[in-house]
DNA sequence: CGGATTTGACCTGCGC
DNA sequence: GCGCAGGTCAAATCCG
């Protein structure tokens, strides 16, 4: 990470929780969100820029949590990803069946591992996992070396097109807490509500996998996927870390979050059903904002 | 039936 | 150049 690059305090993304998005009503209508600029996220601006809007708009409720946001930011350099002129990158791919066919990368959408885009890192409380009102589709998983949790890949399901992505990992100093990185921005305002099966719950890896071609049934260890939180704004890469965990373990014991639909993690209790609140009520109570929390 | 999840395979970038 | 680790894809399957 380098210091010197960009050094901000995670601040202006937040997140929202699917109670937010309506899981229960049905509806949650922001009055809109501003489409992060792509071009105003470094360093300093990404203070100033959309994502402060951001942050008031998904207003996370990091309810009693103090969470401390320490810093790290680090900018990817747009980096030979965004300059390089491998304009598309075509490479094959052997299917299942054998055959193999042809798939088209844009650029960009390979940037380097290291200097991806990546921007907001944060690490929230399982409770918080669920907060987001963008609607996310699981489309990986991976066991990530060094860590006893495997990590999540989720792209934005609320719009075709939509490169916004997010990882979810747990962290394995505090399992109790999910490092979340989003990379890339959305394409689109957040949704009014969430595709068809969002909200619902998915039956904790219900899938023995009878036995097809592949997929030996392996189950992995546990899968820290769960839902949004932030959304995030810029290319830089914001670390954020150090959170306190106190009234999670609370939380858990008690209520649980309610599975939301597409990312509950597969490891934790997805039923229960008892979610902190609604919008406004979370909204009254405090706001996340600039990485602070602001209590009203 | 449409959309989400699971999961093995595949691809890329990086470090040695 | 090779191997490893991480990221993505897509078929199969599940679920409302």
């Amino acid at each position: 990470m380098d210091e010197g690059d960009l050094e901000a305090v995670v601040r202006g993304y937040s997140s929202s929780s699917d109670v937010f998005s309506g899981k229960s009503s049905g509806e949650f209508s922001p009055s809109f969100c501003p489409p992060v600029q792509t071009a105003s996220f470094y360093g300093q601006e990404m203070e100033t820029t959309g994502l402060d809007e951001l942050g008031v708009l998904y207003k996370p409720f990091y309810t009693s949590s103090t969470q401390t946001l320490t810093k790290s930011v680090s900018v990817p350099e747009d980096s030979k990803c965004f300059q390089d002129d491998k304009k598309q990158r075509t490479y094959g791919c052997l299917l299942a069946n054998g055959s193999k066919f042809n798939r088209i990368r844009i650029p960009g959408s390979w940037k380097s591992k290291k200097n991806q885009q990546k921007r907001v890192v944060e690490q929230v409380k399982e409770e918080n996992l669920l907060s987001d009102a963008w609607a996310w589709r699981k489309y990986g998983q991976k066991p990530i070396k060094g860590s006893p949790y495997p990590r999540s890949y989720y792209r934005c399901s609320s719009s075709k097109g939509c490169l916004a992505r997010k990882q979810v990992e747990r962290n394995p100093q505090n399992p109790e807490k999910f490092t979340i990185t989003y990379t890339n921005e959305h394409a689109h305002e957040i949704p009014t509500r969430r595709n068809s099966l969002a909200g619902t719950t998915r039956a904790k890896s219900s899938k023995p996998k009878p036995s097809i071609t592949k997929k030996s049934g392996k189950q992995v260890v546990s899968s820290p996927t769960s839902n949004h939180v932030i959304t995030s704004g810029d290319e830089s890469s914001v670390v954020v870390q150090a959170m306190e965990v106190a009234e999670m373990s609370a939380y858990l014991t008690t209520g649980e979050i309610e599975g939301t639909s597409n990312n509950l993690p597969t490891d934790l209790p997805s039923d229960t059903g008892h979610i902190p609140s609604d919008f406004d009520e979370i909204l009254n109570s405090q706001e996340f904002i600039n990485g602070y929390l602001w209590n009203y």
